[in-house]
DNA sequence: ATAAACAGGTTTATAATGTAAACTAGTTTA
DNA sequence: TAAACTAGTTTACATTATAAACCTGTTTAT
């Protein structure tokens, strides 16, 4: 087992954070969301979502475009395909260790 | 799937915290451990295991019994029932998220 | 016309958190 | 008796998450 718990001080935090996780998983069942959209989706405060996309972009795992919609701005989100891999893997590796350790306590 | 997504910002952080998570696993999976044991098993530097271990302690889902072990002190670590029941729900929580998800991005 | 309310966010301030380095207190070894 | 070790705890710092306040422009009501 140890190895399998030694990595998880290493996991991807920028994915972990529970706000973050629940904007990642929102995008990665579709193509692209809006602004409006995620706040729905997540029920994040427009503060915190703003804050948490910015570094989801920074962290290169979505691309983020604004533009016009009418006369409104629109803020268009969606996952790079880095960040579509990097939540697949942290879903997996998640998966793995949940099913490890459920496995364990039935023992 | 909203309500799932939602919820995920709710999650129990005593819990979700990985270092914690790795200490929480750990126990999980004996009767009871050691300062030294956890600090092997899960790569954690003495000071940080220290103070994660006082959180989950201060939460109720760790006892610590500190003790001597001939002339050395000894620190005793064991999940409450509630940390073992909370645990638990943590796993649940999250293998159904995970699973949906994975199911979501196959379909 | 213009004040109030709304769309669509961003920035700022604060509080909580995680982390490692430094420290405490005693024990063993050289 | 000084140095090194056991077994942790505390302190200090840096990062983080979060919501409240703010901003720019638009629409609606008066």
């Amino acid at each position: 087992m140890s190895d399998e718990i030694k990595e998880l001080t290493q996991i991807d935090r920028l994915i972990h954070e529970p706000a973050r996780l629940a904007i990642m998983a929102v995008l990665s069942a579709c193509q692209s969301a809006d602004f409006k959209y995620l706040l729905n989706a997540t029920g994040l405060t427009k503060g915190n979502l703003s804050a948490q996309l910015s570094k989801l972009e920074e962290g290169g795992y979505v691309t983020i475009r604004k533009g016009f919609k009418g006369k409104y701005t629109h803020t268009e989100c969606m996952l790079t395909k880095e960040g579509r891999r990097m939540f697949k893997s942290y879903l997996e590796q998640y998966e793995a260790l949940v099913q490890r350790l459920n496995g364990e306590s039935a023992e």
